[in-house]
DNA sequence: GCGGATAATACTTTATCCATAATTATGAAT
DNA sequence: ATTCATAATTATGGATAAAGTATTATCCGC
């Protein structure tokens, strides 16, 4: 057992969030069976902290257990994305049109600073600085509408897109599209346009969606 | 060929079940402590299975895991239901909204049936027989506006609502006001007016807030 | 008399063991 | 040769036990 660890997070959580990361770099790809033992061998540790993380991990949907047959990695249909992207739409929509109606002076010049990183960013090309600085703003917008439960969901929602590769999603000219689009977004919220910033937000994630249906398309393609 | 053979539920899974039926019934009280060994003896199971149902709960945010203190049926704030019902208000807005443009014409008649349905139970004042029909027209509407996701965030939410006390809010004039906000969304439904019918269902949530909080004042002012 | 420290108790947490169920492979029969 | 049945192996799911940590209470010192 590791003496020097000083994370008062439970064996199980650490468990889980190693597991998410495992998930997410699709190390462990959708579909893909759980090898419990193999698993629990690797991280030294025993199967029941192992298992209650891998109930964790069903509740937020990354992994689906069938009853006597295993754990396998969620398998997520175009038809889900469609599904979810409509509702995280609905979701980061309310959040912009909140936080242009809420927010301080302070809190817009934050949103402001924070979209300049991504101009930076884009600006050099720095796909990572800008997914990085993309998750930021977002976050802060979020933060800003200050509804600790419509956070939550759409946290829980990014999880489990995330489950589709969309790293490389910044890539050509969607880096230059998600750009023109923020900028829509807070040119509204620094007018206090709540609806603008609402109708913004919605045609940048309905674009993300489009832009992960194309990455999907050309991934089938060269498979 | 043993078709008889159904889905074989975990111990885990029942077992979340009958917690959850004892947190509604608010037989556990939110705020109560959890004594993992006295549940697990009154089931005559073991800790373990136990201690997944209750990873599964926290994940659903009914009880909420205290590392190395225990486990405690969650607390809901006022603030945590103005929260709660602002996105729900949303989310069924955007179901009555979907389904308004997506039902078929045997599919406005079941709503309509339905909706008779909660008309035949508030004639007989019969407050469970209401209750009942409400919850299925909202999940017949639910179901027309057929994405699994916005479903089941909506009944995330509403597990979490139902901690705290809801049974008696169809008391004294709400069940009437109730109705009267059923018949608006039905009528926008039925001339297939979506925007209509999305503000109807944002009122009648909105609505279902408002009671509640008064229910809580109540409460507080008996207390 | 009050505050701090230490010890004891209790509860969470993890590991190991066992049983049951499912799947796969092999053998036999048609 | 192919298909079906049976047996064996492997993995999941449940229980019990042991260990570590946190909290509370008591005692001692200031």
């Amino acid at each position: 057992m590791n003496a020097t660890r000083i994370a008062p997070l439970a064996l199980y959580q650490e468990v889980a969030e190693r597991l998410r990361e495992r998930i997410f770099s699709h190390e462990l790809k959708p579909g893909a069976w759980i090898d419990e033992q193999a698993i629990a061998e690797q991280y030294g540790i025993s199967r029941t902290p192992l298992r209650e993380a891998l109930k964790v991990l069903a509740a937020e949907g990354l992994v689906t257990l069938k009853p006597r047959r295993g754990c396998y990695v969620t398998e997520i249909s175009e038809r889900d994305l469609d599904e979810i992207f409509s509702v995280m739409s609905l979701l980061e929509g309310q959040c912009a049109r909140d936080a242009t109606l809420q927010a301080s002076e302070a809190q817009l010049a934050t949103i402001k600073t924070l979209h300049e990183a991504l101009e930076a960013a884009a600006r050099l090309d720095d796909i990572n600085a800008y997914f990085e600085a993309n998750q930021a703003f977002h976050h802060q917008v979020q933060s800003i509408a200050d509804n600790r439960w419509l956070q939550q969901v759409i946290e829980d929602l990014r999880k489990v897109i995330k489950l589709s590769r969309h790293h490389s999603l910044f890539s050509d000219g969607r880096l230059e599209q998600s750009l023109a689009e923020h900028r829509d977004i807070l040119a509204a919220m620094l007018a206090r346009d709540a609806a603008g910033a609402e109708a913004a937000m919605r045609a940048h994630i309905g674009s993300g969606r489009q832009a992960l249906a194309r990455f999907a398309r050309n991934r089938s393609q060269a498979a």
